[in-house]
RNA sequence: CGGGAAGUAGCGCAGCCUGGUAGCGCGCUUGUUUCGGGAGCAAGAGGCCAGGGGUUCAAAUCCCCUCUUCCCGACCA
């Protein structure tokens, strides 16, 4: 590597930004491709990261009433095929268990032997098994509603994967809700898209738009799809968190009825939402920088690393004490939820080790030498300055103001990524200035360039894909606060009252 | 699945055109000197050159096939 180099990732996020996505991944020590195509090795540096997220959604979850539980990774191919366009969406992109036992082949190898009656689907998500007990557990309109989320992996044959972004397998968590009115179930679809919607912004440190998807984005048969969308650095946008509105689609093919207070059987209303480890890289693209991944400290991985520095074998002795006693100083103070999580790194590298934590995205590095303890102070550096900008505080001082040290960090993530999303969200009525914006200058060698086009669409499908095909460009969401105005289709010039998110999206 | 690029040590690469059985930088290990710090010196560990087949006395190198990864599309959380 170049000693004289400044930034820790090559190449930069304006030189080559996938390439700069994929070297963050690999210096953060987050994940390791696995020999299994489209798959990750989530390490525990990233899986911690996951780990936070999940506790806290988890907690959110059950305020609203929710109980977790845990549904068959397998499903009868049979129960796909309950739901039509349940099934032309995801059939394509499903893995399929035929058989069930190996046995030594005629080459020496194994070779599977056993056929199964009725191959089993690995589950792409789990509306139709999880329906088919719903169908079990509900009789009544007083067995309503059921709140139900389970956590779990989840596996998408995918043409094209991207770590953490689209994997074949990946962790999320599913909740499915049945509900005897449609009101209800309506309602609880917001709820859960208003809950992403503040576990994104107030603790991944993300700003979100909200909205719903166009028909044509639709899950494959949901009446409604609720979205949150995020946009990364390059300005692509990126779906962090759906919530879908099922009315009785999935009910009737599963059969999930009840009778209602006036002795009649209906069929229930259901929703099904979720966010997934695409949170993480959500993250990397938000919140990354030419030195790598930086964690917003609410969720990070552990908040703090201490680094001792010593010569000479007394002078360790002492910082290492000093060094440990911060460390519990530190670990006795809580922050959202959790005591703080601390790192002592004690290797004897030099400064590698200071930038091994900068590309791990640790939110504070603590350096202490003879000279801190001799004034009884500490050598902070902060994730979201400059690596060099670095300052002595008294230790006592650091302790009493690390949970606003650690909050300053996590409003600075978020009003970087603000001032982001801002700065690359314009209103375009003109359709030469819309395509314009979504050209890049040199088609060769494409800069990041485009952003989030608020402009008017008419509603027409044939609109929505002329500008899918000609610019690779989508309708993200149609905003809940969308400005409600008179104007013209970007595309065919018709009529509109609202204007949409246009956008290159992951 | 189409169109491009590429697979050689943990990472980044050279060697391939003109076949002779593997090298560099970083990292790693040990020693030593440094010491507010992406260190200096010395010694060392680590690779059936993605896999399979072929041509040849001899293949990382030439030919064929397969797989994988990355980028751009189609599909998606």
């Amino acid at each position: 590597m170049d000693k004289k180099a400044v930034r820790a990732i090559s190449p930069t996020r304006e030189e080559d930004y996938p390439e700069w996505y994929q070297q963050v991944v690999k210096l953060s020590d987050m994940a390791d491709r696995s020999p299994v195509r489209g798959c990750m090795v989530i390490k525990p540096w990233g899986y911690a990261l996951w780990e936070n997220m999940v506790h806290i959604l988890d907690a959110m979850f059950k305020s609203t009433g929710v109980k977790n539980a845990y549904f068959p990774l397998f499903i009868p191919l049979s129960f796909l095929e309950k739901e039509s366009e349940h099934v032309e969406g995801f059939a394509k992109e499903c893995a399929v268990v035929t058989h069930h036992r190996l046995e030594k082949g005629e080459s020496g190898g194994l070779v599977p032997a056993g056929v199964l009656s009725e191959p089993l689907v690995v589950r792409p998500t789990s509306e139709t098994i999880i329906g088919d007990s719903f169908s079990k557990w509900i009789t009544s309109y007083r067995d309503l509603p059921i709140l139900i989320n389970q956590w779990a992996n989840v596996v998408r044959w995918e043409m094209r994967t991207r770590v953490f972004l689209r994997t074949s397998e990946f962790l999320w968590q599913e909740g499915h809700t049945a509900h005897a009115s449609k009101k209800e179930a309506i309602d609880r679809t917001y709820m859960m898209l208003d809950l992403y919607e503040k576990f994104v912004q107030d603790y991944l440190a993300i700003p979100v738009i909200k909205g719903s998807k166009t028909p044509s984005e639709r899950f494959p048969g949901a009446i409604d799809t609720l979205c949150i969308e995020a946009m990364m650095q390059d300005r692509k946008a990126l779906q962090v968190g759906t919530s879908h509105f099922l009315g009785q689609n999935f009910a009737k093919a599963s059969q999930i009825k009840f009778q209602s207070e006036d002795a009649i059987e209906e069929y229930a209303w259901t929703t099904s939402w979720g966010v997934s480890t695409r949170l993480i890289g959500g993250i990397i693209m938000a919140h990354g920088d030419d030195d790598g991944i930086i964690l917003p400290p609410k969720v990070a991985s552990s908040h703090i690393v201490l680094m001792p520095i010593f010569k000479k074998a007394d002078e360790k002795t002492k910082v290492m004490e000093y060094t440990e006693n911060l460390c519990k100083e530190l670990m006795d103070k809580n922050y959202f939820g959790r005591s703080l999580a601390v790192e002592i790194d004690s290797r004897e590298i030099g400064g590698t080790r200071g930038w091994d934590w900068i590309k791990k995205g640790i939110p504070i590095r603590v350096e202490i030498g003879m000279r801190d303890i001799k004034d009884n102070s500490v050598f902070v550096g902060r994730r979201d300055k400059d690596h060099k900008d670095k300052k002595s505080i008294r230790k006592e001082e650091f302790v009493s103001e690390i949970t606003n040290i650690l909050n300053e960090i996590q409003n600075t993530l978020f009003n970087n990524a603000l001032s982001v999303r801002t700065k690359n969200t314009i209103l375009i009525d003109d359709n030469k200035m819309f395509y314009d914006f979504f050209t890049p200058a040199n088609i060769e060698n494409p800069i990041i360039h485009g952003g989030f086009a608020m402009s008017h669409w008419c509603g027409n499908i044939e609109c929505e894909s002329k500008i899918k095909d000609d610019l690779s460009v989508t309708i993200r969401c149609i905003p809940f606060d969308s400005i409600k105005e008179k104007g013209n289709c970007i595309c065919c010039g018709s009529s509109s009252d609202r204007r949409v998110v246009f956008s290159k999206a992951y």
